[in-house]
DNA sequence: CTGTTAGCGCATTCAC
DNA sequence: GTGAATGCGCTAACAG
């Protein structure tokens, strides 16, 4: 007996449908006998109600998609246990997609996302500002079937959505001031994540510490790496090390890169050269010296994203939409000199 | 117009919703006209047929479960990338299920994913063989629903299914002698994952490695750690650093931790003691020393388990189960001493 | 108390 | 060429 369903027990027992079902579901429309005899049948013969069919039924799935741009960046792994903690919590399961930085793959997730299988999308775009103008129709269409998006982390103007990003500007403005701070005078920008609005926003905090600060601004200290190439040979190209005292560098592997290479040229860290990063993961904490890293919380971006959605979803939330901030902070660790006293 | 249907399109036609399917199915059972202005008009209001009818209807969802112990750990976030690959290459989609280490929740998402979401499922158990015995009832509810299921990394016996593991005899075995080799004699092992048959055959193996050289086996050498508990404290009550030249650990994250409580007893690595972990992720590349690491091509059996699973669910393999052995190896670098000349 | 009917959205017979 | 009928598995409104 190989699937077991309503209809398969209502002719063992000679009734309807109907009448199974409302057996199961503890009716007391049923005698009691009879419901009894056959709920004991059921759970005799594991029967469950199959999901397929309650979805269909109710319109919705329980179901959520989420779309990240690369599985093995830690970061985004951790925005995806917070989700995943909330979802759990919350009744809902999820539909893991990974765009590898391509953004037909995007387009191609974000098509099979509007097809009824999710009631809700958590993303962070691949695309950068100049391509999304291109599919931005493609979010848009997710709009149309009514089907609640929050954006996190690289988000965009282009599409009306609830957001949760973390103050780029900010972070990056409080790390520029650390160095300062701990005696760095020119600090270089390592920015990996070229085609995404936040390494532009980074980069502005950076410029306004340096403003505040009564220093001189110098575009060539500002170094795009594309992870594609050989980050040692771009930034030996790029980057004279002999010029710089520290290096704020955007996420997290690069960090670890930059500073094995640092170290490679016969520079110390953090007295020659000081680092801090961004994405405060596993790697950081372990490498050596201690990086200090700018911490996202992506755990904590991951839950707010799923409590935003899943109160979207469920009518809780009928104002407009919002952008959430996270706040971060500045883990100083090693890879920095002590604050002057 | 929220909701975009056959019936919808058919209303508006005024036509049977049966022309409007065929139509946009490119049916030459309808007029070339009509069947061109249905499918305009389709394209032009995004209409994309439902999935959850249409799954219901197929009776597949083109979707399958996976469930792992743990998302942060990155054996397994490689596991689930393979098996990503392949199942967009195949077509499939992916629901991601974690158990957090908890027997519980694995008890719960293996009860869900018997509820017909899904056609197939791959899993690493969290519970280990005790534990097991009282709940493998869960597992044969997915085989009577005819789920086909393939286990990797942990699996067991109690079950009767496709599966994809490491030599893990074989890999503590070569990993042993090569510490020999190397010119350690009292090599102790560190297990965080007692819980599970793997930890059991990686000590063989390393027993095995030791019986073969002649040298003798010291059971309080082998120490468990819970990974709920203070490692440091363990490990300094359970192991005297002082009599030992070597460890093996059973997972990255801790081989890490291990190696910096090593250096902050004053020991070198490894000229006082070697160490060689397992999982070759990313933070054994950039502590330093840098730690020679068994490789269990974590992407590559999520691979493998993608396409035995789909394989099964679309019937091109009928044959028996299999179990299916991924080679490790050995990546040496400087935890180790240089092999002598 | 139990059964009949209808419908979720779709594709597939089979009539006309 | 087009449409009505059927069914995937289930629940709910309505009869009996």
């Amino acid at each position: 007996m190989s699937k077991i369903t309503l209809k398969s027990i209502a002719s063992h027992f000679k009734v309807s449908v109907s009448t199974v079902s409302k057996a199961i579901n503890d009716s007391h429309e049923i005698s009691k006998e009879l419901r009894e005899s056959i709920k004991e049948y059921a759970k005799a013969n594991h029967y469950k109600p199959n999901r397929v069919a309650l979805n269909l039924l109710n319109r919705n799935t329980k179901t959520i998609g989420v779309v990240i741009p690369n599985m093995l960046n830690y970061f985004f792994v951790q925005v995806l246990y917070g989700i995943e903690q909330v979802m759990d919590q919350r009744g809902y399961s999820i539909i893991t997609c990974s765009t590898n930085e391509s953004i037909e793959k995007e387009i191609k997730i974000l098509d099979f996302l509007c097809s009824g299988s999710v009631d809700g999308v958590i993303i962070s775009t691949v695309a950068a500002e100049t391509e999304l103008s291109s599919h931005v129709q493609h979010f848009k269409e997710l709009q149309d079937k009514q089907i609640p998006m929050v954006m996190f982390d690289r988000v965009t103007d282009l599409i009306d959505c609830d957001k949760v990003i973390v103050d780029d500007l900010e972070a990056a403005y409080r790390a520029t001031i650390h160095f300062i701070e701990t005696g760095c005078r020119k600090i270089a920008v390592v920015n990996p994540i070229t085609n995404s609005s936040i390494g532009r926003l980074r980069v502005e905090g950076y410029k306004k510490a340096l403003q505040e600060k009564g220093l001189p601004f110098d575009a060539d200290l500002i170094v795009p790496i594309d992870p594609k190439e050989d980050l040692e040979l771009t930034l030996s190209i790029s980057l004279d090390l002999e010029k710089i005292d520290g290096i704020l560098v955007f996420d997290e592997i690069t960090t670890v890169k930059v500073m094995n290479m640092v170290r490679s040229k016969g520079y110390q860290i953090p007295k020659d050269i000081a680092i801090i990063g961004f994405t405060n993961g596993e790697l950081s904490k372990y490498v050596s010296p201690p990086a200090t890293m700018v911490s996202q919380h992506g755990k904590f971006i991951g839950e707010n994203a799923a409590n935003i959605l899943i109160d979207r979803i469920e009518g809780k939330n009928t104002h407009d939409f919002e952008t959430k901030i996270i706040k971060t902070n500045l883990v100083v660790r090693k890879s920095t000199q002590a604050m002057p006293v």
